[in-house]
DNA sequence: GCAAGGTC
């Protein structure tokens, strides 16, 4: 076999197919191929009416482009007569069948050009072979079932989210969330915690009574159970006190001898692995997650995301003992193990997906790290643990009557540890009794009444929470820990000692508004109610756009009643957090009304216009001034300056409205290089439109007007930092690259004139009477700064990792969308070039 | 800034 790289490693290798002589090509993809969102006109949240979401149409677009997944597929297809698909054996892996179908131009009624699917559930020789000897066609209608899923959930959730968001954050200051969420799995998990948390809160305690008499027997004092366990009357219990009293002796009624079994686990699956990480390694899901994911990456242990806990037919115990025999602490029981022959596992479920989670290969805690080494141990022990004997102990049961009423003592003696000696944990306690015999009395040494009080249960543990997830059908092995994550993420609920999940105010309010508008949204029935429904479609008994249109429909309308009554939740936030007028400080005018609206700095930041009932949102990190009172010629917005934290902070100005609400329709599009490799995320500006990418051609704060030249290091501008004196400096509207100006100039501006070599733009220097470097103490100078030597000289690039040469953009300013230009004529301008900086 | 699903 050879190997070459691409975006994922292609293999090739000759062998047979079908009885005839053939080449091999076998590549991979990473996951999904595409994932699903709305067209780029209805992603702004300012314009778009989140109803309307429900009718938009869905774009497929690829999940991680950078990765280049498609056009690979597309490359390593071109010349192959067939294609044998071997995703994972389940919708999901249904569902990317058709997305390799599609990246390739296979065409699955092609009848030249075959595809089949390959049906498996592990990979070991004998099944890939049998699956390579049994090829069947892929499943369209399980894969339209994912489809389906996929428009759904994105519609539902984003229409919800949306909304909930704009109504709450416009509204209240203080609910400490950057977005407040829904989702038909997110807001079932946080049901369940806010549920648990309900039920505490109600919880009205009752005092019960029980009766304990205790005896001595052969030197051991002991207390016995009553037959009723409590009344919950005292009177009543008083009045059997008085007959246990007079009863005086106990007589053995019957003494009992039960071999008791307790089995041994079946094979470990995600949902097991990450309870046992939560409850008994204080990982959370998350964490744990990763770690098994790094285990499984090294080669340690098998997938660590499966359903199944029944083994394959063909999986090879001994070879996976036999890894295990050099452990210090379990070689000896493996190799035991090993020679007594091991013991044939529970049957378990096999839910077609992978084997059960397994150790692979031997690891120490060196190798791979203390908490790593935590998970593996478990793995190991719980592996170990299936192929083990199961735990046998004798329970032996003493019946008693006292003054005719019955009680019990039992005590436990175990046989033989089987798989206990392994995972110690889960031991038998043993309990010794003195041995009874029948018809023999005994006297009572004294009878308490013990009084107690139900209590009620503890909140919710991780632990808790991922089987009731399991159960209720909510989220799949991989996306469980993501759900768990987001709503703590999101402050709906906290995380305390004893991986216990406390649901936040925030969290209880959405809950219970939830309940009192549509409590169908916060209960599980939502995710299986979706569920059964593409199960329709993958079953091929209905249309996928039937269903579709169905579930779409009735979520329209829960939509409509939601927002109808939406004052019934925010009687339940108004009661709980603070509305945005009565915080903040007047910080900006609003150019609708002309007066003052107050900055929230509370996260979200935001700018709220009592009289117009508005919110504008901020950047998400650094601080917000005024602009020397500066304002929007397209709005009459008063600008603000958003500074980037940091030592070295850059600031932009910024106009409230146009930061909201773009001023041209398809602005995003403009904004191409935002979203090439260069440029991306490094803006630090949040989603919105500061001045400093601003493309408009008449503002005289856009980009367009305010851009000095093209940045050295990206796809970028630089721009003048106004506010930076006495540290002149230009920056870079998309990555950290700065250029230090002389320092202690009066004032730096630019001008409309530009460079007649660069197409750069001209800026104006007043500098210091006592530092000009101009001759006979002028202190006034225009130039470019690339091709004006003095001013060359005087410049200083930082965060410049390299100074490439940089080519055929024009001016820099606008992005080379700029009038006239030199492209073309003079491709590579080595004046653009910061080289000489 | 939004869902849930896949994956390193």
């Amino acid at each position: 076999m050879s190997t070459r790289r691409g975006s994922t490693e292609v293999h090739e290798f000759d062998g047979m197919f079908r009885g005839f002589k053939a080449h091999y090509r076998v590549t991979s993809v990473i996951g999904h191929v595409f994932s699903v969102d709305f067209p780029e006109k209805y992603q702004n949240w300012a314009t778009i009416d989140p109803q309307d979401l429900f009718d938009a149409p869905i774009l497929k677009k690829e999940s991680n482009p950078k990765a280049h997944i498609c056009r690979h597929l597309s490359n390593e297809a071109r010349g192959c007569s067939y294609m044998v698909l071997w995703l994972d054996c389940d919708r999901e892996g249904e569902n990317i069948c058709f997305e390799v179908i599609e990246s390739t131009g296979f065409d699955i009624k092609d009848s030249k050009r075959k595809v089949y699917r390959a049906r498996f559930s592990s990979v070991t020789e004998k099944d890939i072979s049998k699956a390579m000897d049994n090829l069947v066609e892929p499943n369209r209608d399980e894969a339209l079932a994912v489809d389906a899923r996929q428009e759904i959930d994105l519609k539902v959730g984003v229409a919800f989210s949306r909304f909930q968001t704009s109504y709450f954050q416009g509204k209240y200051q203080n609910l400490d969330c950057r977005v407040i969420s829904y989702g038909p799995c997110q807001t079932p998990t946080l049901g369940f915690c806010v549920q648990r948390y309900m039920h505490i809160n109600t919880f009205k305690p009752e005092k019960f009574w029980a009766l304990r008499p205790y005896i001595i027997k052969d030197g051991y004092e002991l207390q016995l159970e009553w037959e009723r366990r409590r009344l919950f009357d005292l009177e009543a219990a008083t009045v059997f006190q008085k007959l246990v009293v007079e009863g005086r002796t106990a007589k053995v009624m019957d003494v009992s001898e039960k071999q008791e079994v307790k089995g041994r686990p079946a094979g470990l699956n995600t949902v097991s692995l990450l309870k046992v990480a939560s409850s008994a390694l204080g990982f959370g899901p998350q964490t744990a997650m990763h770690l098994a994911e790094r285990l499984y990456t090294q080669g340690f242990i098998s997938y660590p995301r499966t359903e199944s806990t029944a083994y394959p037919s063909s999986f090879d115990f001994t070879d996976t003992l036999r890894a295990q025999v050099s452990n210090p602490v379990w070689g000896g029981y493996v190799q035991r193990l090993l020679s007594d022959s091991f013991h044939k596992p529970k049957s378990g479920t096999d839910a077609g997906d992978h084997p059960p989670i397994t150790p692979m290969r031997a690891a120490t805690e060196v190798m791979v790290g203390g908490d790593a080494w935590r998970l593996y141990q478990y793995v190991c022990q719980h592996f170990i643990g299936t192929v083990s004997p199961n735990c046998k102990f004798i329970r032996t049961k003493v019946e008693l009557s006292i003054g005719g009423e019955t009680f019990h003592c039992t005590g436990q003696r175990v046989t033989e540890k089987g798989f206990t000696a392994i995972m110690p944990w889960s031991a038998v306690d043993e309990k010794k009794l003195p041995s009874f015999l029948k018809g023999e009395r005994i006297e009572v040494l004294r009878v308490e009444l013990y009084e107690g009080n139900t209590a009620p249960p503890d909140y919710l543990t991780e632990s808790e929470l991922i089987s009731l997830m399991e159960k209720h059908g909510i989220g799949t092995d991989a996306s469980i820990p993501v759900h768990i994550n987001n709503i703590g993420e999101r402050n709906y609920v906290q995380v305390q000692a004893g991986r216990k999940l406390v649901p936040t105010a925030l969290g209880i309010t959405l809950i219970r508004g939830y309940q009192c508008i549509d409590p169908d949204l916060c209960l599980p029935d939502i995710r299986s109610f979706i569920e059964q429904q593409i199960t329709l479609v993958a079953k091929g008994q209905v249309d996928h756009s039937h269903v579709v249109q169905h579930v779409i429909q009735q979520f329209r309308r829960k939509f409509s009643y939601f927002v109808q009554q939406i004052e019934h939740m925010d009687a339940l936030f108004e009661a709980q957090f603070s509305p945005l007028a009565d915080s903040g400080r007047a910080l900006s005018k609003c150019g609708k009304c002309l007066r003052y609206m107050k900055h929230i700095t509370a996260v979200p930041p935001r700018l709220f216009c009592g009289t117009c009932e508005e919110v504008y949102y901020l950047p998400q990190k650094g601080t917000i001034k005024l602009y020397k009172e500066l304002t929007c010629p397209l709005d009459n917005f008063e600008l603000v300056i958003y500074s980037v934290p940091g030592p070295e902070g850059k600031s932009f100005p910024l106009c409230p409205y146009c930061y909201n609400s773009p001023p041209f329709e398809g602005i995003d599009t403009l904004f191409g290089a935002s979203k090439t490799p260069n440029a991306p995320a490094k803006t630090k500006t949040g989603s919105g439109m500061p001045c400093s990418l601003c493309p408009h051609p008449t503002c005289q704060h856009s980009v367009r007007n305010q851009g000095v030249c093209a940045c050295p290091e990206c796809e970028g501008t630089l721009l003048l930092d106004p506010v930076s004196f006495p540290k002149w400096k230009l920056n870079c509207n998309l990555c950290s690259c700065i250029v230090l100006l002389p320092e202690g100039a009066h004032r730096i501006a630019t001008t409309s004139n530009r460079c007649p070599e660069c197409d750069s733009a001209i800026i104006e220097i007043d500098f210091n009477k006592k530092t000009t470097p101009l001759e006979n103490g002028a202190t006034l100078h225009q130039g470019c700064v690339l091709c004006d030597e003095l001013l060359l000289s005087l410049v200083e690039v930082k965060h410049g990792r390299s100074f490439v040469r940089r080519g055929g953009r024009g001016r820099g300013r606008g992005r080379g969308r700029g009038r006239g230009g030199r492209r073309g004529s003079k491709a590579v301008d080595p004046k653009m070039s910061f080289r000489d900086f």
